[in-house]
DNA sequence: TCTGGGGTCCTAGGACCC
DNA sequence: TCTGGGGTCCTAGGACCC
Protein backbone atom coordinates (compact mmCIF):
# COMPACT_ATOMS: atom_id res chain seq x y z
CA UNK A 1 0.00 0.00 0.00
CA UNK A 2 1.30 3.46 -0.99
CA UNK A 3 2.05 5.56 2.14
CA UNK A 4 -0.60 3.44 3.95
CA UNK A 5 -1.52 5.45 7.15
CA UNK A 6 -1.51 8.58 5.69
CA UNK A 7 -3.29 7.52 2.76
CA UNK A 8 -6.20 6.65 5.26
CA UNK A 9 -6.26 9.73 7.28
CA UNK A 10 -6.67 11.60 3.75
CA UNK A 11 -9.81 9.53 3.23
CA UNK A 12 -10.88 11.36 6.49
CA UNK A 13 -9.47 14.48 5.64
CA UNK A 14 -9.75 14.82 2.13
CA UNK A 15 -9.05 18.61 2.45
CA UNK A 16 -5.60 17.63 3.13
CA UNK A 17 -5.03 15.79 -0.32
CA UNK A 18 -1.69 17.58 -2.12
CA UNK A 19 -0.44 18.80 1.07
CA UNK A 20 2.44 17.52 3.44
CA UNK A 21 1.04 15.63 5.94
CA UNK A 22 2.75 13.39 8.71
CA UNK A 23 1.68 10.89 10.82
CA UNK A 24 3.45 10.10 14.25
CA UNK A 25 4.04 11.32 17.79
CA UNK A 26 2.64 9.43 20.80
CA UNK A 27 1.35 12.77 22.42
CA UNK A 28 0.10 14.32 18.58
CA UNK A 29 -3.50 15.04 19.13
CA UNK A 30 -6.80 14.60 16.38
CA UNK A 31 -8.05 17.92 14.57
CA UNK A 32 -9.74 20.54 16.54
CA UNK A 33 -13.23 22.29 14.99
CA UNK A 34 -13.16 25.80 15.34
CA UNK A 35 -16.88 27.50 15.75
CA UNK A 36 -17.36 27.94 12.23
CA UNK A 37 -16.62 24.36 11.69
CA UNK A 38 -13.32 24.64 10.00
CA UNK A 39 -10.56 22.29 10.84
CA UNK A 40 -7.71 22.69 13.49
CA UNK A 41 -4.98 20.58 12.60
CA UNK A 42 -1.63 20.71 14.64
CA UNK A 43 1.72 21.35 12.53
CA UNK A 44 4.64 19.57 12.86
CA UNK A 45 6.88 22.54 14.16
CA UNK A 46 4.55 22.95 17.16
CA UNK A 47 4.77 19.46 18.60
CA UNK A 48 6.95 18.84 21.10
CA UNK A 49 7.48 15.67 22.83
CA UNK A 50 8.92 12.02 22.40
CA UNK A 51 7.99 10.23 19.09
CA UNK A 52 8.73 9.43 15.30
CA UNK A 53 7.08 9.61 12.12
CA UNK A 54 5.58 6.33 10.65
CA UNK A 55 4.20 7.75 7.88
CA UNK A 56 4.56 10.72 5.26
CA UNK A 57 2.51 11.73 2.32
CA UNK A 58 4.85 12.33 -0.74
CA UNK A 59 4.46 15.82 -0.36
CA UNK A 60 6.00 15.91 3.12
CA UNK A 61 8.79 13.09 2.06
CA UNK A 62 10.02 15.66 -0.46
CA UNK A 63 10.74 17.99 2.29
CA UNK A 64 13.07 15.31 3.78
CA UNK A 65 10.93 13.92 6.39
CA UNK A 66 10.48 10.05 6.36
CA UNK A 67 9.04 7.20 8.76
CA UNK A 68 11.12 6.37 11.69
CA UNK A 69 12.79 10.01 11.53
CA UNK A 70 12.20 11.61 15.20
CA UNK A 71 9.61 14.57 15.20
CA UNK A 72 11.72 16.45 16.84
CA UNK A 73 13.96 16.75 13.67
CA UNK A 74 10.86 17.06 11.30
CA UNK A 75 9.71 19.86 13.01
CA UNK A 76 13.02 22.00 11.91
CA UNK A 77 13.00 20.14 8.42
CA UNK A 78 9.06 20.64 7.73
CA UNK A 79 7.59 23.09 10.43
CA UNK A 80 4.43 23.56 8.47
CA UNK A 81 3.47 19.67 7.61
CA UNK A 82 0.36 19.02 8.60
CA UNK A 83 0.84 16.44 11.90
CA UNK A 84 -1.78 13.62 12.74
CA UNK A 85 -1.50 10.98 15.73
CA UNK A 86 -1.67 7.51 14.51
CA UNK A 87 -5.06 5.63 14.78
CA UNK A 88 -4.17 1.66 14.06
CA UNK A 89 -7.98 0.33 14.89
CA UNK A 90 -8.59 2.87 11.50
CA UNK A 91 -5.51 1.33 9.91
CA UNK A 92 -6.16 -2.05 11.08
CA UNK A 93 -10.02 -2.14 9.41
CA UNK A 94 -8.71 -1.12 6.08
CA UNK A 95 -5.97 -3.64 5.95
CA UNK A 96 -8.78 -6.25 6.73
CA UNK A 97 -10.71 -4.86 3.25
CA UNK A 98 -7.45 -4.50 0.97
CA UNK A 99 -6.42 -8.44 2.16
CA UNK A 100 -9.91 -9.82 1.85
CA UNK A 101 -10.27 -8.02 -1.66
CA UNK A 102 -7.46 -9.26 -2.94
CA UNK A 103 -7.86 -12.82 -1.62
CA UNK A 104 -11.20 -12.60 -3.95
CA UNK A 105 -8.61 -12.70 -7.01
CA UNK A 106 -5.46 -14.13 -5.46
CA UNK A 107 -6.40 -16.65 -2.39
CA UNK A 108 -2.35 -17.53 -1.81
CA UNK A 109 -1.51 -14.71 -0.12
CA UNK A 110 1.39 -14.42 2.50
CA UNK A 111 0.64 -11.67 5.37
CA UNK A 112 3.57 -9.26 5.58
CA UNK A 113 2.43 -6.32 7.80
CA UNK A 114 -0.38 -4.34 8.01
CA UNK A 115 0.17 -2.70 4.54
CA UNK A 116 2.53 -5.53 2.55
CA UNK A 117 1.37 -9.15 1.32
CA UNK A 118 3.08 -11.60 -1.03
CA UNK A 119 0.97 -13.30 -3.80
CA UNK A 120 1.41 -16.46 -5.29
CA UNK A 121 0.09 -15.95 -8.95
CA UNK A 122 1.16 -19.12 -10.41
CA UNK A 123 -1.91 -21.17 -10.68
CA UNK A 124 -4.00 -18.18 -11.82
CA UNK A 125 -4.69 -18.04 -15.57
CA UNK A 126 -4.50 -14.81 -16.53
CA UNK A 127 -1.01 -12.72 -17.61
CA UNK A 128 0.42 -10.77 -14.64
CA UNK A 129 -0.40 -7.31 -16.17
CA UNK A 130 -3.89 -8.41 -16.30
CA UNK A 131 -3.67 -9.60 -12.54
CA UNK A 132 -2.40 -6.79 -11.34
CA UNK A 133 -4.07 -4.40 -12.75
CA UNK A 134 -6.95 -6.47 -11.25
CA UNK A 135 -5.73 -6.38 -8.83
CA UNK A 136 -5.56 -2.38 -7.97
CA UNK A 137 -8.92 -1.77 -9.13
CA UNK A 138 -10.00 -4.29 -6.53
CA UNK A 139 -7.85 -2.29 -3.80
CA UNK A 140 -9.34 0.70 -4.80
CA UNK A 141 -12.87 -0.31 -5.36
CA UNK A 142 -12.63 -1.51 -1.15
CA UNK A 143 -10.71 0.97 0.10
CA UNK A 144 -10.36 4.44 -2.14
CA UNK A 145 -6.52 3.77 -1.66
CA UNK A 146 -3.64 2.66 -4.28
CA UNK A 147 -1.06 0.59 -3.98
CA UNK A 148 2.20 -1.05 -5.98
CA UNK A 149 2.54 -4.13 -7.26
CA UNK A 150 5.57 -5.95 -8.67
CA UNK A 151 5.48 -9.17 -10.70
CA UNK A 152 8.18 -11.65 -10.87
CA UNK A 153 9.56 -15.04 -10.41
CA UNK A 154 10.10 -15.29 -6.68
CA UNK A 155 9.37 -12.92 -3.44
CA UNK A 156 12.57 -11.06 -3.57
CA UNK A 157 12.40 -9.92 -6.76
CA UNK A 158 8.80 -8.48 -6.88
CA UNK A 159 9.66 -6.65 -3.52
CA UNK A 160 12.30 -5.39 -5.08
CA UNK A 161 9.97 -4.10 -7.90
CA UNK A 162 7.31 -3.25 -6.40
CA UNK A 163 9.46 -0.46 -4.57
CA UNK A 164 10.27 0.58 -8.71
CA UNK A 165 7.32 2.15 -9.30
CA UNK A 166 6.02 4.03 -6.27
CA UNK A 167 2.90 5.33 -6.04
CA UNK A 168 0.01 3.50 -7.88
CA UNK A 169 2.82 1.49 -10.07
CA UNK A 170 3.12 -2.19 -11.75
CA UNK A 171 6.04 -3.39 -12.55
CA UNK A 172 6.74 -6.73 -13.99
CA UNK A 173 10.54 -8.05 -13.88
CA UNK A 174 11.25 -11.41 -15.75
CA UNK A 175 13.95 -13.56 -15.75
CA UNK A 176 16.20 -11.59 -18.18
CA UNK A 177 15.62 -8.65 -16.53
CA UNK A 178 18.26 -9.26 -13.87
CA UNK A 179 21.45 -7.31 -15.33
CA UNK A 180 19.49 -4.11 -17.12
CA UNK A 181 17.20 -3.72 -13.95
CA UNK A 182 18.10 -5.19 -10.86
CA UNK A 183 21.99 -4.71 -10.92
CA UNK A 184 21.91 -1.00 -11.48
CA UNK A 185 20.47 -0.90 -8.10
CA UNK A 186 21.86 -0.08 -4.32
CA UNK A 187 22.60 -3.29 -2.22
CA UNK A 188 19.98 -1.77 -0.09
CA UNK A 189 17.41 -2.76 -2.13
CA UNK A 190 17.41 -6.35 -1.30
CA UNK A 191 15.41 -7.14 1.56
CA UNK A 192 17.41 -8.31 4.43
CA UNK A 193 20.39 -5.93 3.30
CA UNK A 194 20.00 -3.31 6.03
CA UNK A 195 22.05 -0.07 7.04
CA UNK A 196 24.78 -2.03 9.00
CA UNK A 197 25.12 -4.99 6.24
CA UNK A 198 25.30 -2.50 3.58
CA UNK A 199 27.89 -0.08 5.61
CA UNK A 200 30.13 -3.21 5.56
CA UNK A 201 29.86 -4.00 1.93
CA UNK A 202 30.06 -0.41 1.01
CA UNK A 203 33.77 -0.27 2.79
CA UNK A 204 34.50 -3.57 0.98
CA UNK A 205 33.53 -0.78 -2.41
CA UNK A 206 30.08 -3.07 -3.31
CA UNK A 207 27.74 -0.49 -3.85
CA UNK A 208 25.14 -1.96 -6.36
CA UNK A 209 23.44 -5.27 -6.33
CA UNK A 210 25.62 -6.25 -10.11
CA UNK A 211 29.22 -5.27 -7.82
CA UNK A 212 27.54 -7.72 -5.33
CA UNK A 213 26.99 -10.36 -7.59
CA UNK A 214 30.96 -10.24 -9.07
CA UNK A 215 32.30 -10.64 -5.81
CA UNK A 216 33.84 -13.75 -4.92
CA UNK A 217 32.27 -16.18 -2.10
CA UNK A 218 35.60 -15.92 -0.16
CA UNK A 219 36.21 -12.02 -0.14
CA UNK A 220 32.73 -12.26 1.21
CA UNK A 221 33.10 -15.19 3.53
CA UNK A 222 35.92 -13.13 5.10
CA UNK A 223 33.72 -9.92 6.27
CA UNK A 224 30.22 -12.06 7.23
CA UNK A 225 28.57 -15.36 7.95
CA UNK A 226 29.71 -18.52 6.15
CA UNK A 227 25.47 -18.52 5.98
CA UNK A 228 24.95 -14.86 5.16
CA UNK A 229 27.74 -14.65 2.88
CA UNK A 230 26.18 -17.68 0.39
CA UNK A 231 23.03 -15.74 0.93
CA UNK A 232 24.18 -12.30 -0.19
CA UNK A 233 25.49 -13.67 -3.49
CA UNK A 234 22.22 -15.95 -4.07
CA UNK A 235 20.13 -13.04 -3.60
CA UNK A 236 22.47 -10.76 -5.85
CA UNK A 237 21.82 -13.25 -8.33
CA UNK A 238 18.16 -12.72 -8.20
CA UNK A 239 17.38 -16.50 -6.83
CA UNK A 240 15.25 -16.77 -4.06
CA UNK A 241 13.22 -19.64 -3.50
CA UNK A 242 11.29 -19.01 -0.69
CA UNK A 243 7.26 -20.21 -0.59
CA UNK A 244 4.26 -17.98 -0.56
CA UNK A 245 3.67 -18.71 3.00
CA UNK A 246 -0.11 -19.17 3.24
CA UNK A 247 -0.54 -19.80 7.12
CA UNK A 248 1.68 -19.18 10.38
CA UNK A 249 1.16 -19.04 14.16
CA UNK A 250 2.63 -15.90 15.98
CA UNK A 251 6.05 -16.85 17.75
CA UNK A 252 6.30 -14.40 20.18
CA UNK A 253 3.75 -11.07 21.75
CA UNK A 254 5.07 -8.28 22.82
CA UNK A 255 3.86 -4.76 24.82
CA UNK A 256 6.27 -1.78 25.06
CA UNK A 257 5.95 1.75 25.87
CA UNK A 258 8.63 4.62 26.21
CA UNK A 259 8.35 6.84 28.87
CA UNK A 260 6.79 10.80 28.32
CA UNK A 261 10.26 11.14 30.49
CA UNK A 262 12.80 8.76 31.53
CA UNK A 263 12.06 7.31 34.64
CA UNK A 264 14.24 6.85 38.46
CA UNK A 265 14.21 3.44 39.26
CA UNK A 266 13.80 4.34 42.97
CA UNK A 267 11.70 7.78 42.72
CA UNK A 268 9.64 6.59 40.62
CA UNK A 269 9.31 3.18 41.32
CA UNK A 270 5.37 3.37 42.00
CA UNK A 271 4.58 4.88 38.38
CA UNK A 272 7.04 2.14 36.90
CA UNK A 273 5.38 -0.63 38.86
CA UNK A 274 1.77 0.45 37.47
CA UNK A 275 3.09 0.62 33.68
CA UNK A 276 4.47 -3.11 34.15
CA UNK A 277 1.10 -3.89 35.64
CA UNK A 278 -0.33 -2.48 32.68
CA UNK A 279 1.91 -3.86 30.13
CA UNK A 280 1.18 -7.47 31.48
CA UNK A 281 -2.54 -7.15 31.53
CA UNK A 282 -2.47 -6.14 28.06
CA UNK A 283 -0.75 -8.96 27.15
CA UNK A 284 -2.81 -10.82 28.96
CA UNK A 285 -5.91 -9.79 27.12
CA UNK A 286 -3.49 -9.69 23.66
CA UNK A 287 -2.80 -13.47 24.35
CA UNK A 288 -6.59 -14.29 25.43
CA UNK A 289 -7.93 -13.09 21.87
CA UNK A 290 -5.19 -15.33 20.25
CA UNK A 291 -6.30 -17.89 22.95
CA UNK A 292 -2.32 -18.85 23.49
CA UNK A 293 0.00 -18.82 26.44
CA UNK A 294 3.68 -18.90 26.74
CA UNK A 295 6.30 -20.44 28.78
CA UNK A 296 9.05 -17.86 27.98
CA UNK A 297 8.10 -14.79 29.72
CA UNK A 298 10.67 -11.95 28.77
CA UNK A 299 11.45 -8.05 29.69
CA UNK A 300 13.12 -5.16 27.88
CA UNK A 301 14.68 -2.15 29.26
CA UNK A 302 15.99 1.13 27.46
CA UNK A 303 18.14 3.49 29.60
CA UNK A 304 18.31 7.11 28.81
CA UNK A 305 21.43 6.59 27.23
CA UNK A 306 19.08 4.07 24.76
CA UNK A 307 21.74 1.11 25.86
CA UNK A 308 18.88 -1.86 25.57
CA UNK A 309 19.03 -4.87 27.67
CA UNK A 310 16.68 -7.87 28.07
CA UNK A 311 16.36 -10.70 30.05
CA UNK A 312 13.66 -13.59 29.96
CA UNK A 313 12.85 -16.42 32.08
CA UNK A 314 11.51 -19.63 30.87
CA UNK A 315 8.87 -21.54 33.14
CA UNK A 316 8.41 -25.18 33.54
CA UNK A 317 4.23 -24.53 32.20
CA UNK A 318 3.32 -21.97 29.69
CA UNK A 319 1.28 -18.71 31.19
CA UNK A 320 -1.54 -16.34 29.86
CA UNK A 321 -2.98 -14.60 32.75
CA UNK A 322 -1.44 -10.97 34.04
CA UNK A 323 -0.76 -11.82 37.65
CA UNK A 324 1.77 -15.01 36.59
CA UNK A 325 2.94 -12.81 33.67
CA UNK A 326 3.69 -10.28 35.73
CA UNK A 327 5.56 -12.06 38.82
CA UNK A 328 8.08 -13.94 36.30
CA UNK A 329 8.47 -10.52 34.62
CA UNK A 330 9.55 -9.46 38.30
CA UNK A 331 12.07 -12.06 38.28
CA UNK A 332 13.55 -11.11 34.80
CA UNK A 333 13.64 -7.29 35.94
CA UNK A 334 15.20 -8.00 39.42
CA UNK A 335 18.51 -9.74 37.30
CA UNK A 336 19.24 -6.15 35.52
CA UNK A 337 21.42 -3.69 37.22
CA UNK A 338 19.17 -0.52 36.77
CA UNK A 339 22.05 2.40 37.53
CA UNK A 340 20.34 4.25 34.82
CA UNK A 341 17.02 6.27 34.42
CA UNK A 342 14.97 4.17 32.39
CA UNK A 343 13.41 5.31 28.89
CA UNK A 344 11.23 2.18 27.97
CA UNK A 345 9.92 -0.46 29.74
CA UNK A 346 8.77 -4.24 27.64
CA UNK A 347 7.09 -7.47 28.28
CA UNK A 348 7.43 -10.35 26.05
CA UNK A 349 5.89 -13.77 25.66
CA UNK A 350 7.50 -16.47 23.79
CA UNK A 351 7.45 -19.82 23.55
CA UNK A 352 4.01 -19.77 23.02
CA UNK A 353 1.47 -22.77 22.64
CA UNK A 354 -2.60 -23.56 22.24
CA UNK A 355 -3.31 -23.88 25.94
CA UNK A 356 -5.30 -27.81 25.63
CA UNK A 357 -4.00 -28.02 22.43
CA UNK A 358 -1.44 -30.64 21.35
CA UNK A 359 1.44 -28.54 21.74
CA UNK A 360 0.57 -27.95 25.73
CA UNK A 361 0.06 -31.69 25.62
CA UNK A 362 3.26 -32.53 24.46
CA UNK A 363 5.10 -29.92 26.67
CA UNK A 364 3.88 -31.56 29.43
CA UNK A 365 3.00 -35.14 29.37
CA UNK A 366 5.81 -36.69 30.56
CA UNK A 367 6.58 -39.73 28.50
CA UNK A 368 9.43 -42.36 29.28
CA UNK A 369 10.56 -45.14 26.99
CA UNK A 370 14.54 -46.24 28.36
CA UNK A 371 15.82 -49.13 25.39
CA UNK A 372 18.30 -50.13 28.12
CA UNK A 373 16.75 -51.10 31.02
C1' DT B 1 14.06 17.01 24.96
C1' DC B 2 17.44 12.98 18.45
C1' DT B 3 15.96 7.92 18.03
C1' DG B 4 8.01 4.08 18.31
C1' DG B 5 6.01 -0.42 18.62
C1' DG B 6 5.32 -4.93 16.98
C1' DG B 7 7.54 -8.64 15.10
C1' DT B 8 11.21 -12.62 12.91
C1' DC B 9 15.51 -14.79 12.46
C1' DC B 10 20.44 -15.63 13.45
C1' DT B 11 24.54 -16.27 16.35
C1' DA B 12 27.11 -17.82 20.11
C1' DG B 13 28.01 -19.58 24.57
C1' DG B 14 26.85 -22.43 28.53
C1' DA B 15 24.37 -26.11 31.01
C1' DC B 16 23.17 -30.53 30.74
C1' DC B 17 22.42 -35.23 28.91
C1' DC B 18 23.77 -39.78 26.80
C1' DT C 1 47.01 -34.77 34.13
C1' DC C 2 44.15 -34.17 30.54
C1' DT C 3 39.79 -34.47 29.27
C1' DG C 4 35.25 -37.09 22.71
C1' DG C 5 31.20 -36.39 20.15
C1' DG C 6 26.71 -35.68 19.56
C1' DG C 7 22.34 -33.60 20.89
C1' DT C 8 18.75 -30.20 23.14
C1' DC C 9 17.41 -26.30 25.75
C1' DC C 10 18.12 -21.80 27.54
C1' DT C 11 19.82 -17.14 27.35
C1' DA C 12 21.37 -12.39 25.48
C1' DG C 13 22.15 -9.51 21.95
C1' DG C 14 21.78 -7.78 17.36
C1' DA C 15 20.23 -7.12 12.50
C1' DC C 16 16.42 -6.45 10.03
C1' DC C 17 11.51 -5.64 8.54
C1' DC C 18 6.80 -3.18 8.42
Amino acid sequence: MDAFYASVELLRYPELRGLPVVIGGRSATRPGVAPDGTRLYSRVGDYVGRGVITTATYEARALGVHSAMGLMKAARLAPDAILLPADFTEYRLYSRRFKEAVAQIAPRMEDRGIDEIYLDLTDLEQDSLSLARALKAAVREATGLSCSIGVAPNKLLSKIASDLDKPDGITLIGEGDLQARIWPLPVGRINGIGPKAQARLGEMGIHSIGELAGTPLGVLAAQFSERYAHWLLEVAHGRDERPVVVESTPKSVSRETTFERDLHVRRDRVVLGQILDGLCERLADDLGRKTLAGRTIGVKVRFDDFRTVTRVLTLPQAVADARAIRQAAGLCLKRIPLERRLRLLGVRVEALVLPGGADEALATDEVQLDLFS
